[in-house]
DNA sequence: GCTCTTATGCTCTTTATGAGTATAATAGGA
DNA sequence: TCCTATTATACTCATAAAGAGCATAAGAGC
């Protein structure tokens, strides 16, 4: 039944896991780093691992010391000249995306949470489309696209871009994370795309990190904005009892867009994902705040269930 | 900046990769197989494959001689004791979903088109819920139920059995395909479940697979189903012309549950994913239909936009 | 008591969706 | 030819979900 294997020569590869653990971190959406904020923990597979999750987890404890709690398997990559900068053999990437808590505050400078929108400042549109999109992004592309051939190539590229981007009045897709890290890898406009050059600051603004590590992280980002809205994941980043405003925070640290306060209520509650503890807090600001946790029984829900979250129109 | 390679052990892995390739024959959802419908077409990744899709490719033309069209990556799977018959050595297998339409008839026998119900007839609720569901399925998740050992444990595993497959009154969720098969290869009901014995046919009615690849079917299924409505991907399953009714029974086909007729087409026609091409056709045993074909921008557009398809309620 | 700030309740409008009614246009047989 | 079965297509209705905004409550600080 078996016949791929065992034809004579050696197919076996080198498989290494990656893991993008997120967290939020004083209100910011995070990344647990290594090596100066430029790589994502990671390690090779290895025969002693039970599974692909338990090598995982092995790596990220070993490496920041964080234990992995909720993880999901992200992507499996293996562009040979995306990949390493020494790429010369083959290899595989299996990223996990991963959500938990970051207890201690970021003392230690090396096992490091670093905050998602340091690497995509264009994502982070809680107060409005940011500046740079305008003033940096959109200029770049625009030349991007003109220097493209023929006329349709030209008129193609920037439609691509002010779809993806939202330029031209298009509307902003905070799901299109990772086709926009695409887009400006395509334009070498990230440091990223420009192999063996010197790897100092890329050409926009936004820190750059080892090999194709962005892209898994822009992968990462792309896939938890689009699963938050049909499950309730938020769950897993946060404390064990919240007011829905710092509910609402999470949620839309994570989108990266403003959610309309007295509609995401309405829908957390009319979802019944959560429940009164029956305490308040007080360190609202204003008006004392009820305090909220997730209804246990969600946990065994959860694969059936969705959860909407209500956003601003424009 | 690379510290995890060259310990000097051998971590290399043996790494397979693996399509679903689906079309639909005869109105009938149906995938690719090898072997007597058994296998899905698969083969190692070697180091002489430009990247994963080029390595897959390579091999499912070699093995059915039919092309790839639309892919997209599904899952990579290491479980120990569920991959492999003869497991003993280290392997991991990358899976693939394709679409594309199935030219010529399954005259021969090897590569063959099987219609992906044969192997989960618990899934087609076309036409109402399919009768084995509470006549062989029911009882024997009610039997695997009972057998736990405390009071919680009988209690739990009835309460998932039930979610999962829509007992007691509870609603089927035709995207849950995965966790029904999880399900009962965990209530050791599928023949895949009991290791080295007897490979005949399973407990339930239903074809069986080599190793885990229904496993990896069950997966296929569960993120069309999903993907299907949010993204126009039966687009790659249809000719280049049809009626709308045909491009029901084609979602319905995917589905496995009925829509309704005249939502639908408002629907379909609300989000201008289809365009009239003026012809029309009378061989739909009543009045002529309009002819219509996907609208080419839909092909830029399609990351950007969703579809929604409407069902019936219960 | 006034102001600022956040919490919370409620209304209004628009859109999406499930369901059903009615009519049109063909084929085939009585 | 007329009747019937079958599918296509157009509309209407009711309900639910979603976006937006108004109004009031309840604290802190001055």
């Amino acid at each position: 039944m078996d016949m791929n294997r065992n034809t004579g020569k050696n197919h076996d590869v080198h498989v290494d896991l990656i893991a993008v653990l997120v967290a939020l971190v004083g209100g910011a959406p995070s990344v647990l780093t290594i090596r100066n904020e430029q790589m994502l923990p990671s390690g090779p597979f290895e025969v002693g691992h039970r599974s692909l999750q338990s090598g995982l987890r092995a790596w990220v404890e070993q490496q920041t010391g964080h234990p992995l709690g909720y993880i999901e398997q992200l992507y499996t990559f293996a562009d040979r000249d995306r990949m390493r900068s020494d790429g010369n053999d083959r290899a595989i990437s299996i990223s996990y995306l991963g959500l938990t808590q970051a207890e201690q505050e970021p003392a230690a400078s090396d096992p490091h949470w670093a905050s998602w929108y340091g690497y995509f400042p264009w994502e982070d549109h809680r107060t409005g489309a940011p500046a740079l999109l305008a003033e940096i992004l959109e200029p770049s592309l625009k030349h991007w696209a003109e220097s493209a051939e023929d006329r349709e190539g030209r008129a193609e590229r920037w439609q691509r871009a002010a779809s993806v981007f939202g330029f031209d009045g298009q509307p902003w897709n905070e799901e299109l994370t990772l086709q926009r890290y695409e887009l400006l890898y395509e334009a070498k406009l990230v440091a990223e795309a420009d192999h063996g050059n010197a790897k100092g600051e890329g050409t926009l603004p936004g820190l750059t990190m080892y090999a194709d590590h962005r892209r898994i992280l822009a992968t990462a980002i792309a896939r938890l904005r689009t699963k938050i809205k049909y499950r309730p994941v938020v769950f897993e980043l946060m404390p064990p009892q919240f007011t829905l405003l710092q509910l609402q925070r999470a949620v839309e640290a994570l989108s990266g867009r403003p959610a309309h306060k007295q509609n995401f209520r309405r829908l957390i509650e009319s979802q019944e994902l959560v429940e009164e503890t029956g305490a308040m807090t007080s360190d609202t600001g204003g008006r004392p705040a009820k305090l909220f946790r997730f209804r246990a029984a969600i946990h065994t829900e959860r694969t059936l269930m969705g959860t909407r979250l209500p956003v601003t129109r424009s």
